[in-house]
DNA sequence: CCGGCTCCATCTGTCGACAGTTCCTGCTTA
DNA sequence: TAAGCAGGAACTGTCGACAGATGGAGCCGG
């Protein structure tokens, strides 16, 4: 009956999800519509609106309000609403410098507290991104997005970490999905790749500090490339 | 009559506090509360006895239990309430790791960014300490404590990340007085005194790479105190 | 023609009440 | 006597409704 009743084990990939209360639901949801773009950056949100959308109350809804601002999803002023997020270049400058620090700890940590199983499982990730590159067609960047997401996820849940794991997972990457738009290349991509295989080499190896280094200078490329990426994304886009 | 109408703007030192929502007020009360130790650790929280303690409706009590929620202080699970969130060894451990990256990089990022008048006031803060523990009055440990955490607090905001600044002082030092207790004495503090200072001179000769390396040992000795100091709290765990 | 004021529609914040579930208590029965 | 079951009390989850506040439309006066 009960679904999470561990104490200390984090399961490696089963993600909180459909939990039974509304209010639990609606978190998912909203924070998927958000990261999709369903709910535009910047947009005001009307709770009667989005209460009638989804067919629930305003009560779990805004409970589920008050987690997505805890999450900075959302931004909520007294008596004038919540708007989503707006991304700016400064914002996702500053998440990629916390990142560096943050996923290059997990990766030394990785190094010398993952199991061989993930270990292997790790290179059969980099391997179906090797592969899923070769037969590219233009139009699968979203899947390919996916398998690098779940490179950096793995790295993270190997650190053992559980506030890392929280901070990494559950904060960084969501609001790293609010940049993810139509800057992926093939040409970027399999850059990317190399450098998977080398902080893959340097877990393989068990080596801490080559972990750290490969990984801290993996996101310090990926900043350059997205920062570089997004000079022309400013958006016009605003309504009040 | 309107507190905080513009816009655009973020004001760049007033903290949200007192903003008049119920929901607003009941999160920073909860939250001191918690970690004040007024909420025991792991005990169960009932919403209608927390209701009528603080005269409000069990609406806004619930949104802030939310945002407690994903503030990591208080664990929820459907059906069952919440529970104030049981510290442990582990997870202090895991707390010092993320902070020793993530203020090592708000030192590196400090030694660039801080102005002259924010050193001089970080200056202050160190002597002020200093004579502090001079005139040192058994009982008095818990403004040293405020000392320490305003020094901290001073380096991150420094950094000039909004992300960083929300993660350590909203995240991280809040937790962090989870297992703030009775394990501050003379030598203890005098040794980060002395370290403090150390950080210091490195963000005086804006040397990014040193202002790092100083404060990332801060963090490391620091963590090796306190986990020693924790030796004897093991709290007998259980729950459900 | 434009600036300011008034009134109103809408929204947010808050409350009380109802339904489903869980846990505890006490009784029954082997 | 102990295990199992039924009943109820208390709590969590959810909903609808009311009060205060905000923003805008429209009117009036300069």
């Amino acid at each position: 009956m009960v679904r999470k009743a561990l104490g200390g084990q984090v399961t490696p990939e089963a993600d909180e999800d459909a939990t039974g209360t509304l209010a639990e639901q609606l978190f998912h949801m909203l924070t998927e519509a958000i990261l999709q773009g369903e709910l535009a950056p910047g947009s005001k949100i009307s709770e009667p609106m989005l209460a009638q959308r989804y067919g629930v109350s305003r009560g779990p809804l805004r409970e589920a309000l008050h987690r997505l601002q805890e999450r900075r999803l959302i931004v909520r002023t007294a008596n004038h609403g919540a708007r989503v997020v707006q991304p700016t270049p400064e914002m996702l400058a500053g998440i990629f410098t916390v990142r560096e620090a943050l996923e290059g700890l997990a990766a030394r940590e990785a190094a010398t507290r993952m199991t061989d199983d993930e270990i292997s499982a790790l290179a059969a990730c980099v391997r179906r991104h090797e592969s899923e590159l070769q037969e590219w067609v233009d139009g699968r960047h979203n899947a390919l997005g996916k398998a690098d997401e779940d490179f950096h996820f793995r790295i993270a849940q190997a650190s053992r970490n559980p506030l890392l794991i929280e901070l990494l997972c559950h904060q960084l990457y969501p609001l790293l999905r609010l940049y993810r738009s139509r800057n992926d290349n093939r040409t970027l991509r399999q850059r990317a790749l190399v450098e998977h295989q080398r902080v893959l080499g340097a877990l393989v190896d068990r080596d801490p500090q080559l972990a750290e280094l490969t990984m801290q200078r993996h996101i310090a490329s990926a900043r350059t490339r997205r920062t570089l990426a997004l000079g022309a994304s400013v958006t016009s886009e605003d309504d009040r």
